[in-house]
DNA sequence: ACTTTATCTTTACGATGTAAAGATGAAGCT
DNA sequence: AGCTTCATCTTTACATCGTAAAGATAAAGT
């Protein structure tokens, strides 16, 4: 691919002075990069989001997010242990926004279908405006979800989404059993809500929307495929 | 990883003896890896596929393939130049084989719903035979849509689908113009049966179908899911 | 003050994609 | 025929990546 040398490195912090590290501690709110001990972690997660967001999830490599927060590439194997384990950390931290944002929308006022709109117009924005995340939380291959963070959020994720779709309270809806229609339900309703997140992330909606009325967009045509399916919703409260 | 030196691969066929190469031209039924020019554009494929199913997409290397077919590590390059050309050429080939498979489906007797219905499984049915497949055909990210085998298998796909949702004949829907419900109706077939495929290869359906009545399978379940969908088709042939 | 320990850097190794240069044998030309 | 050409394959090389192991460094504990 031929990208660019290692050489160009965010450089190693101290160039030749040896002791600069008596700088402010907090220099104008919030410790920036500290010199060894520091939050590194947090550091490293936030520039992984940033190499996220900006090359992809091809350009999310360890070396890639040590050099973007300017410390050695082997810096995050101490928190990190592994690719595998900074990627699961992040999508944790994606789930865990996502849960808000989704529990947001299910406190939006109307009736319990117009709720399931804003639910899902919720679910599709957050794809649409963290593309590099949902993208990451929905890839398994590089995701260890026997890590307790990130099992916790997707968990939280799931009995959330069945819990709005299954008419219980509010999502309390730990492991019992389900009866058919039920399951049905909550497999229609995640199927279409992601099923249509992936076709739009991966443009394969682009053709269907040059194909449809001036003025159609992601968001419309969402609208449009839910209303024709909504109406089969469970009677609940 | 630390998975195996390189050394092990399959070594470069002739070791000393530099002229075993006449060997007989059709060692039974078709020619056997021959020696300088020969098929290896397909063995390739064919290996790359074998490697695809056996160690997953993350295992489908460049050298990998190479490997497999009993070459070396370069070869693949005058072939395919990248691994994209190579990615994006079995994924056209997997696209031909799901067309012709959804073709299939689609001859079943019975009414539009039953032909919809035995669609859907053979959606969901060719996934599960090729989960590798079918991981590749929908992750974009190393494809290349502009190779014409790619190109015009993707888009008979589209073509097929949108067809057999949108009531026309057998297939024919150009480029024209798509009325706003016709538009949701297709995105509701595709987003519905990807989803559900997504989900389910990626082991995000184990939980709902735990939790089911016992007997229940992806397939039952996702009968259970289209059948409170599909009376809400648009009324056609 | 000295030791311990968590954190970070260096160094090293095998793997990968890709480019470039060297072999090799089939096909074409005179 | 003999020679050249050229597509095909192999070697070699390089930048990158993940990961392990050993060395440095400063904070914390004794």
């Amino acid at each position: 691919m031929t990208i660019k040398t290692e050489q160009l490195r965010a450089r190693p912090r101290r160039a030749a002075t040896t002791s600069l590290r008596a700088r402010p501690r907090r220099a104008t709110a919030e410790v920036a990069t500290p010199y060894h001990h520091g939050a590194l972690r947090e550091a490293l997660l936030q520039a992984a989001e940033r190499v996220l967001e900006r090359d992809g999830l091809a350009g999310l490599t360890l070396r890639a997010v040590a050099r973007e927060a300017g410390v050695s590439h082997a810096a995050p194997t101490h928190h990190f242990k592994d690719l595998t384990g900074l990627v699961s950390e992040l999508a944790a931290i994606g789930f865990t926004r996502f849960n808000a944002a989704m529990k947001a929308a299910g406190e939006s006022p109307g009736t319990p279908i117009d709720k399931a709109m804003a639910r899902a117009h919720a679910y599709v924005a957050y794809a649409q405006a963290n593309p590099g995340m949902y993208g990451l939380m929905f890839r398994t291959e590089r995701l260890d979800y026997s890590r307790p963070s990130l099992h916790a959020a997707a968990e939280a994720s799931f009995a959330g989404l069945a819990g709005s779709v299954a008419s219980r309270g509010e999502g309390q809806v730990g492991n019992e059993e389900l009866a058919l229609d039920q399951a049905a339900a909550i497999a229609r309703a995640w199927s279409l809500v992601h099923g249509y997140t992936m076709l739009l992330l991966e443009g394969r909606l682009a053709d269907i929307l040059r194909r449809s009325p001036a003025g159609t967009t992601a968001e419309s045509l969402l609208d449009a495929m839910l209303r024709a399916t909504v109406p089969k919703l469970p009677p609940g409260a």
